[in-house]
DNA sequence: TCTGGGGTCCTAGGACCC
DNA sequence: TCTGGGGTCCTAGGACCC
């Protein structure tokens, strides 16, 4: 049996958590340079604002309501994330965390009554962190997911689902006949895996609820359209075909990519923007202790605005792989200049980190063939430092386009004397 | 004026090999 | 003259997720 946990409204939520006055307020949180709306309250969503929504299309709305718009602070949420995480791993055995804001638990060998313990675990989270939650139980991934569904929308949404399943749905505890119910009021679209396309393919096949949906052949659903389809079917079916991660494997690609608050035309504004986010990746690929085979670029102008437009990506293979910032940035710049074109008003731009691989096989290499050390005390003293005292303490920058070479540039700043001085020390403040 | 930032998996088709 | 077919690897693109 697994169960979902799921914080509702995550980002809201969290804000409230510390500033109970926003409580009842329509609330919504915006992305990077306020450009979408990516957490409602439920106030904001009975207003029509969409996940996702662009904020210039709904302000003047939200400004006749009163709507409380608040820039995302992801800090915050990881911190909120880590504590929620780490109450409801005590739901069952096993834990995995699969977004910022939810988790499944494996509830396999737990005895009682499953349904009162979720309840107790709901409110003992509330408690611990302010952050309400809904949670659901079933014998799949898959299902559970949508009982999570089922669960925030019966608290919701009074009348769409028996209320007695609002907030903790056991799906594994239901008769058949409820179980058929409940799917037949839950549109395909919402169940886990079928996304915008295939749901409008499925309607016009006449499927439209997930009952409907189930009750297909696997076989059938396969040949017309995929594997990972028919293991949907199967899983609404009752049939576990996804398993529990709870060691999550290691990335198989990093990336940084942001959009620009305005648009940007010049090489070395761009160059400076991927450094940045080359060094970005590059920090969190040496948490998870990786080396990179391969850098990707890519710059692009706006989509919705009026031509010309102008998209293009690169490649570029690194020697041998690598976890330097240094390396990395160089890579990713000389990706850059090569599809760089004057005259366009960029959008957007973004590194990632391809061909990933464990360092302990680069680690022996270099014992075998006592190569110079490639700056791991140097990337490892860069990344306590921006742990301490914030991230961007220390950058890596990059000369522009009339200098070739690369300077390294101390943000002291944030740094006390002390500190500074214990830097000089260190061979790579002379470069 | 203003439109997020990450990820994963699968498939189709081409290149290449035997 | 007649010119196979299966396996593998790589890449691009599609679809999905939060």
């Amino acid at each position: 049996m697994f169960a979902l946990v799921d914080g509702n409204n995550f980002y809201v939520s969290c804000e409230r958590a510390f500033r109970p006055s926003l409580k009842r307020h329509p609330v919504v949180v915006l992305s990077n340079n306020d450009g979408c709306a990516i957490s409602r309250s439920n106030e904001a969503k009975e207003l029509g604002i969409k996940m996702g929504q662009p904020w210039f299309e709904c302000r003047e709305l939200a400004e006749v309501y009163g709507v409380v718009a608040l820039s995302a602070n992801f800090t915050l949420y990881g911190d909120m994330s880590d504590r929620m995480m780490c109450t409801a791993a005590g739901l069952g055995h096993n834990q995995e965390i699969y977004s910022i804001d939810e988790c499944f638990v494996d509830m396999a060998g737990i005895r009682g009554d499953l349904t009162r313990r979720a309840q107790t675990m709901r409110t003992r989270i509330l408690q611990h962190t302010g952050i309400p939650t809904g949670i659901g139980i079933a014998p799949t991934k898959t299902l559970a997911k949508l009982a999570n569904h089922v669960a925030k929308s019966a608290d919701r949404k009074p009348g769409s689902y028996p209320a007695e399943l609002a907030r903790v749905c056991n799906l594994g505890a239901l008769p058949a006949s409820d179980l058929d119910a409940v799917l037949a009021a839950t549109e395909v679209g919402d169940v886990w895996g079928v996304g915008r396309r295939i749901s409008k393919q499925l309607a016009a096949a006449g499927i439209t609820n997930a009952l409907q949906f189930a009750q297909l052949d696997p076989a059938t659903v396969r040949r017309r359209w995929s594997v990972v389809l028919e293991r949907t079917v199967r899983e609404l079916q009752g049939q576990s075909c996804i398993r529990l991660e709870d060691a999550p494997p290691p990335k198989q690609e990093i990336a940084h990519t942001r959009s620009f608050g305005r648009p940007v035309r010049g090489l070395d504004d761009l160059i400076q923007a991927v450094t940045e986010f080359a060094a970005r990746a590059a920090s969190k690929l040496r948490r998870q202790s990786s080396l990179a085979g391969q850098v990707c670029v890519f710059i692009h102008t706006s989509p919705f605005r009026p031509p010309p437009h102008y998209s293009r990506s690169t490649s570029v293979p690194l020697r041998r792989p690598t976890a330097n910032t240094q390396d990395l940035v160089h890579a990713a710049v000389l990706g850059l200049r090569a599809i760089y074109r004057p005259g366009f008003d960029y959008i957007k731009a973004g590194v990632m980190l391809l061909d990933l691989n464990d360092d302990s096989v680069e680690q022996l290499e270099l014992q075998l063939d006592a190569a110079p050390d490639q700056g791991g005390e140097l990337m490892a003293a860069m990344d306590r430092i921006n742990d301490r005292f914030g991230r961007g303490t220390i950058t890596l920058a990059s000369a522009g386009t009339r200098r070739a070479e690369r300077t390294w540039v101390l943000r002291q700043q944030l740094l006390t004397p002390a500190y500074t001085t214990s830097w000089d020390a260190l061979p790579v403040a002379k470069a």
